[in-house]
DNA sequence: CCATTCGTTCTTCCATGGAAGATTCCATGC
DNA sequence: GCATGGAATCTTCCATGGAAGAACGAATGG
């Protein structure tokens, strides 16, 4: 692991791409996986050789992705890779549960045309779900899952709340992860999904809240469990 | 106007007191007082020398205030204070309506030792808005609302909430102080307060989720109507 | 053998200078 | 009078150097 992969700027016709950008891009990353274990503690000085740049960008992008929770810098001593507790878990999926049920109402309460084609796109990611599960192509099945969720939360109409579901969804990326080959299969995750967007078609935001709450509510309360039981420090 | 007011290290037993910690308070406050009125839009230079520091801590603030969604940085050519539109103030209400409701619904799932403490200290908030509104002095009710609704959040055992709520909070600061003078004299306020403080104390989690919410919803669904009536285009 | 002190080294923090892009405004041409 | 071109000026973006602080280890004293 000599370098970092920095994002490419393939297109020539160059868009506004910033050495910070591209740092904090190539970070979150080797964060997600897990290039940069948990618990890893490392020098911006460090990070820039590897991409290839100066520590001014990487400095930059550092501060980023501490606001957002991701890394902690210390105080002339390094920055650091932020592992998850369980306590860290269950306060994501605290948020998730909330900011998710809000979506998920806001989204059937638009007009039928935006809710209609919300919940074609929503179909079609619950098939592709169901697609992996049949192939037994867990990973498959993760991706269009969280294609799903964040199909509800870009369409709800609120930028801020989709920004808060990027950020803690960002976080829980490795627990996510772990968990996915310690469940059972998750053959329920698609049922769940259909009962809602018929609600969301139907246009009852009321109904879609509670379907989306417990929806991931028993995410919840079937991954602590487990993550409890591999007893991790940290993830 | 020549120079921002600084932080002072008051504490002679020096704390982290770091420059940028200082540039980011003082930027925070400046917007919030509109003394760096929205869509203003200024140079890190400028505000570097008002502060009497160099331009990198004022850039490094900046890159926080940027990810909090205060300010934009516009490249090459300079940074702007976020105005809010009506569309902005709706979604945020709708974040806190959703974070709110969470925040009291797991506070009133937390032991009876802390949820005692909790409403005790909730309920002191809401005799001083009770008493502001006596003295008819609209500062202190304000000051003793957000007293009680920050508590909230803080006691629920959710750091992330806490965050999340602060964020928007303070994005949502000018609309508050705006609409503070236009509305009608908020009264009701007390009565939801403490209806909310009952389900809490005696450990009703779903009616305590209710309750939240439904404050927070109508006090929404004044407060828009009142925005949009006065017609600005921005706040 | 253990504790303490001091020096070395590694880190972020902050200042500053140069480069490149965006805007403004004035001169020029018609 | 009006559009156009271009220079001057402003801005952020990035690199780099020095300063201060934190951690590590070796030398020293008991």
């Amino acid at each position: 692991m000599i370098e970092l992969a920095r994002a490419e700027p393939a297109e020539p016709g160059n868009r506004r791409g910033s050495l910070v950008d591209e740092a904090y891009a190539a970070l979150k990353a080797a964060i997600r996986s897990t290039e940069f274990p948990p618990g890893y503690q490392g020098s911006e000085q460090e990070i820039a050789v590897r991409l290839g740049m100066s520590r001014t960008p990487v400095h930059e992008a550092i501060i980023r992705l501490q606001v957002e929770g991701l890394v902690r810098v210390l105080s002339k001593r390094g920055v650091l890779i932020c592992p998850l507790a369980l306590d860290d878990v269950r306060e994501i999926y605290e948020v998730i549960i909330a900011v998710e049920a809000m979506a998920a109402e806001l989204l059937a309460g638009l007009s039928t045309e935006q809710r209609s084609s919300a919940a074609d796109e929503l179909e079609a990611a619950t098939a592709a779900m169901e697609q992996g599960l049949a192939q037994d192509d867990l990973a498959a099945w993760a991706e269009a899952d969280d294609a799903f969720h964040r199909l509800l939360v870009e369409r709800c109409g609120n930028g801020r709340l989709l920004r808060i579901a990027q950020t803690v969804t960002d976080q829980a990326h490795r627990a996510r992860m772990l968990t996915l080959r310690l469940r059972s299969r998750p053959t329920r995750s698609a049922r769940a999904h259909r009962a809602l967007i018929e609600a969301i078609r139907s246009g009852e935001p009321g109904e879609a809240h509670r379907r989306a709450r417990a929806h991931r509510v028993s995410a919840r309360d079937e991954l602590l469990p487990l993550i409890e039981k591999v007893g991790l420090r940290h993830i």
